[in-house]
Formats: structure tokens, C-alpha cells, sequence
DNA sequence: CTTGTTATTGATCAAATGATCTATAACTTT
DNA sequence: AAAGTTATAGATCATTTGATCAATAACAAG
């Protein structure tokens, strides 16, 4: 066994796949070259990667466009899980495990390298894909979780509405983006920060954490 | 007067500047202009921007790098302000209201087209200056703002730490990201926002905060 | 007005970049 | 084993890019 790159990059040794893997093994690749480097990242270093020419990459993708397009496909189509939203609204589960439990899954799936990376870049170059994306983000889990919310508020408060679940929102989501865009160190384990984030914020509607066995501030009868 | 763009467009009037003035009008096209289109911006389109030709920017900066480095002094040196940290540990002043006083003032630095895009720009191309920058920000003004809340904490609950104060600026600083990141429509007045974050924070360590008379979550004796 | 200084221009270079096209060789079918 | 199919490579094109430099004109000094 030659000591090699991990791939075929032995020289010339030219490496014949059926058009459905190449195309998928190109896009893991771009994947994880425009996370790294941006959206701007020239086709030439991405094919070297790829172990294949750079000519290539024409013969699936039409333009460097329809491969960013196709990259952006991969990373977030279809990683949102609709079950999240039956979990955010099953009364028989805590309200704050059920918002741990959607943010612990939902963490697992944002908090890579390539998908905060490429969510930065896209947005920052203007695509409409962040729009979309967090449109579909509000209404198919947030909107839920903060009705969910309404419901269990004591009613002495003010009621919570959505800027408040934006800001929980940043609060978590804030570690991720200081992770992988700033790349300052951060803690591993992101339970425990996303566990003090809730139930601070349930705190300040008058909710109860699953942890605190009836909380002092409990300001429901 | 012609009808014609803002600035110096008119056909080949050559207009003869000061260089310390002509660096100076060159920087602020420079921040303008590379906040939006990112880093990798052309300085052919920069020096349209700006009235001039190409060339006569490497007149004033060495290299691309240079002049970007440049953009970076004049966008964050010198915008964070001593007399926050004075303001921060002024027992006098309810800590509520200091923390509300300090934030305003930093969003009203920070939540920029400019501030903000160039920052992840920044941050994505792993230029060092976010991580001086933050570094900053830290020693500078949240870990006396962490010391202000350990001494304000109710003594009976889990006691702060720095990453609580990461999740608080989080909160805060989410909303610039989706303003001028995701380019999504954000209140326009940011103050009932930090309001609100601040509130149920320091809530979650058993302090009240100015707008509410002694609070029922009121922890310590 | 004349002269000297220099900010600014316009032309230009070498390298890099997205994209195209034909020849080649790696598989498949018979 | 021979023929057919097509995934792949290599050469190449037209632009674009950061950078350079001599020529020019705007302003200041006398």
C-alpha cells in the first residue's frame, strides 16, 4: 500500500466513476472547500482536492454558480427535522426539556464547520438562501416553541413574543458562530450552555426549569 | 449644476487632493466599499468608487493587504471607550442600569454596516483581528462586568461565569447579525431589546433590575 | 509669469480565473 | 476479444486581477 494522500492522488492514475458518485463525491469536497475558503474559492484548488480536473467539475455542474447552488442543497435542504416540532409541542414532556431536548438535536445539526461557515458566507454575499432558510426556521419551530411558551407564562407578566425567542435564539446560537467564524475557543459541551440559556429565559417569563423543584420565583397561584 | 452622482464623477476632472486627505477619502470608500462586497472586492470597482484610478491607490498603500489593514484600524481602533469599564464599576449606579448604559453604547459602535460586516469578513478569512479584538473586549469590559453581577448574585444559586456573559452578549449582538448579516428586517430601536436580555439575566442570579420593585424572584433574604 | 514639485493618470505586464473543446482511455456489452 | 460508450484529461481561450512605471497636469513658490 503506497503512502498516499487519503484519496486517488496518486499522479495520472485516472479514476473512472459512474456520474451520480463523482457528482456526489465533487460536492462533499466543494463542501468542505467553500466552508474553508468562501464562496470565492477558485475551481482550480477545489478540483486539485477532488483528485480530477478541474474541467471536470464542468461536466456536472454548468457553471460555478449551480455547483455553489448545489452546495448549498447539500448542507441545508432537508436537515431541519419535522419531528422537532412534535416534540416542541407534546404537553406530556416539561416545556423546558422539550425546548433542551430542540436545541440539543438542532445544535447537533448547525454547529459543524461547514454549515455555519457556508450560512456566514452566504449571507454576507447576499444569497437568498438565509432568508428562506430562517423563514422556515420561524415558522415551523419557533413560532411553535413561543406559543408554547405563551401558554405556560405566568400571566402577571409581560407576555414573551418572537424578539424574545430571537434573542434566546442568539444566545445559543452565538457560540456556535464565535466556534467556527471568530474560532475562538469554546466549551465543549454545549448542554450545559444551552441549559443555563433556557432556563434563564423561562425564568424571566415565570416558568419553572425541569432542574429547580418548584423555583422560588415561581409567580403563578 | 449637473445632474451627476454625489461625488467627483464628472469625465477626467482631475482633482488634485492632499495625501493625507486623499488617503483619507480613499479609507472611507475602502470601509464602505468592502463591507459590502467582502474583502475579495476588486480595486478596480473600489477605485471607481472613489473618483480615482487603480493605480493611484498603491500610491498611498503598498498592497491590497495593506490597504485592508488600514480599513481594520480605521473601523476598530479606538472605538471601544475606557470610560465603560468606569461606568461598569460605578457602585453607585444600580447594575441594571449600568449594564443597559454600556450596551447601548456598544451597539450604538458596533451596529454598523460597516462594523459588522467587516467583522465576520474578517473572522471567515481568519484574519487575527477578531481574536485581538475579542480578547479586548474581554479583559477590557465583561470581566469587570462579570465581577459587578458575582458580587450582585444571590449567594444561594449557581454563581456566573464567563460564559454566561458570552451567552448575554450573544443575545445582544444576534440581533446586529441578523440586521446587517442576514439582512433580515430587525425593531428598530435595539434599547427595549438590551432592556429585556438584561432583565432576565441578571433575574436568572437573583437580581432585580431597576424597572421592578423588588422583585418576586427577589432569592436573597 | 516662470519654474519646480508631485499628485494623478493611462498604458501595460504577468499571473490567475472561469469556461470550452477535442483527444484519450477506462469501463461495458456482445 | 472486439466494438461501443462515455468519463476524464490536457490544452487553450478570453477576461480579469493585482501591481508597475513613465508621462502629465495641478498646484505652490519665487
Amino acid at each position: 500500500m503506497p503512502p498516499q494522500a487519503s484519496d486517488c492522488a496518486s499522479p495520472s492514475a485516472r479514476k473512472r466513476l459512474k456520474p451520480d458518485e463523482r457528482r456526489s463525491q465533487i460536492l462533499d469536497v466543494a463542501v468542505a472547500f467553500f466552508a474553508e475558503v468562501g464562496l470565492d474559492g477558485r475551481t482550480r484548488d477545489l478540483s486539485e482536492r477532488a483528485g480530477i480536473t478541474q474541467s471536470l467539475l464542468y461536466n456536472y455542474f454548468g457553471s460555478k454558480e449551480a455547483l455553489i447552488e448545489a452546495v448549498f442543497e447539500r448542507v441545508y435542504l432537508d436537515r431541519l427535522q419535522p419531528e422537532w416540532r412534535v416534540l416542541l409541542t407534546d404537553r406530556a414532556i416539561p416545556l423546558s426539556e422539550r425546548m433542551q431536548r430542540f436545541y440539543e438535536a438542532y445544535t447537533r445539526v448547525i454547529f459543524t464547520y461547514e454549515w455555519m461557515r457556508i450560512f456566514m458566507f452566504a449571507g454576507l454575499a447576499g444569497a437568498k438562501l438565509n432568508l428562506r432558510y430562517l423563514a422556515h426556521l420561524r415558522t415551523s419551530f419557533l413560532e411553535p416553541m413561543l406559543a408554547e411558551i405563551s401558554a405556560s407564562a405566568a400571566p402577571d407578566l409581560r407576555a414573551p413574543d418572537m424578539e424574545d425567542i430571537w434573542a434566546l435564539h442568539g444566545a445559543i446560537v452565538y457560540i456556535g458562530i464565535r466556534r467556527y467564524v471568530y474560532q475562538v475557543p469554546t466549551p465543549e459541551d454545549d448542554a450545559p450552555h444551552i441549559a443555563r440559556a433556557i432556563a434563564g429565559f423561562l425564568r424571566g417569563f415565570g416558568i419553572a426549569t425541569a432542574g429547580e423543584a418548584a423555583s422560588p420565583c415561581q409567580a403563578v397561584t
